[in-house]
DNA sequence: GGTGATATTGATAATGGTTATCATTATTGT
DNA sequence: ACAATAATGATAACCATTATCAATATCACC
C-alpha cells in the first residue's frame, strides 16, 4: 500500500469521525473496517463486494451494516454513488479527489474516469441560461473502450 | 392536439410497425393504444401512468403489456428511458426529436430539456482522447429550477 | 374459410436490489 | 455503575422490473 494512501485514509478517517460526531453518531470498529477497506480498494465496489472484503479480514459484520454505512460515507463526502441501469450501486472514492465523469464500456463494463473543465464550464452556462442553479451533475459517455475493440 | 403531432404519430406508427415486422412481431390494438397514448402525452410518463391513461380510454390492458411494449418502443427508437435514482423509469419521446440533456430540479422534480452542441462536441473529443468510441451519453444537471427559488 | 404455427396478452409469481424493523449488544456521559 | 442512546445484524418488507404460462389472437398457407 503506497504511503500517500495511508495518509489519505487517516485524513478521511478524521473527516468521517467529525461528520459522524456532528450528527451525534459514533465511530465504531465496523465503521472503521468499512472505511479502511473501501479506501484501500482501487475499484468501484458494490455493497456486496465490500461486505465480502470486510469479512475476509476476519471481521464479523452484517450486510445491512455495510449498506447503511456506505450511505453515511456518501453523506459525509467520502464516497460517491455510481448507478448504472438497474445494476447494483457501486461506490467510488470522493474525498480528496476532484470531480470527474465516466466513460463506460458497453462490452466489459469498465469505468474510465475523465475530466474536462471546459465541459464543466459550458454546463454551468447552460444551467444559468435556463435560470437553473446547478448543484451537481452526472455525465456518462457509453461506448467501446480501447481494450474491447 | 396540434396538427404536427398528428402527423408525427402516423410517422412513428410506421416506424414502429416496420421495426416490429423486421423482428417477426405484430402490430396489435394494444400496441397501437400504447403508442398513441404515449406520443399524445407531452409528459415524461412512467409505465404506471401510461397504463392508467390507456385504461381511461376504455381500453382493457394489462400492466405487463404496457411495460413490455415500452421496451419495444425504446428498442425501435421511438422512446427513451430516463432513470433517476431508484425511482420508476420514465419515458420520453425520442423519434423525431434531436438529442437533448436534462436539468433536473431537486425540489419539484421537473425535467428541463436542454441542448448544447459545443458540449456534445467536447464530449466526443474527450472520448477520442481516451481511445474510446462513444455511442451515446447521458448528461444530467441537478439543481434548483426557476420556479422553486 | 379452415388449420396449424406462432405471437400476444394479462394475471400473477419471481426476482433483485435496497431499505426498514427490532431485539440484542455496545458505547457514552454523568 | 447506571441510564440513555446509538449500532449492529438477521431478516422481513418494499418496490420496481422481469419472467412465467395458460388462454387468446393473429398470421401464413392451403
Amino acid at each position: 500500500m503506497p504511503r500517500t494512501d495511508m495518509i489519505d485514509i487517516k485524513e478521511a478517517q478524521e473527516v468521517f469521525i467529525d461528520c459522524l460526531k456532528s450528527r451525534g453518531l459514533r465511530y465504531t470498529s465496523q465503521r472503521e473496517a468499512i472505511l479502511e477497506t473501501f479506501l484501500s480498494s482501487m475499484k468501484h465496489l458494490t455493497v456486496e463486494e465490500l461486505y465480502a472484503l470486510v469479512k475476509e479480514k476476519n471481521m464479523d459484520i452484517g450486510y445491512a451494516t455495510v449498506a447503511r454505512n456506505m450511505k453515511f460515507l456518501v453523506e459525509c463526502g467520502i464516497a460517491d454513488e455510481i448507478k448504472v441501469g438497474n445494476k447494483r450501486t457501486r461506490f467510488e472514492r470522493h474525498y480528496g479527489r476532484q470531480h470527474h465523469d465516466h466513460l463506460i464500456c458497453l462490452k466489459c463494463g469498465a469505468f474510465i474516469e475523465v475530466h474536462d473543465s471546459n465541459i464543466e464550464m459550458l454546463q454551468n452556462k447552460l444551467a444559468e441560461a435556463n435560470d437553473f442553479v446547478p448543484q451537481r451533475h452526472k455525465l456518462e459517455i457509453y461506448g467501446i473502450c480501447r481494450e474491447c475493440r
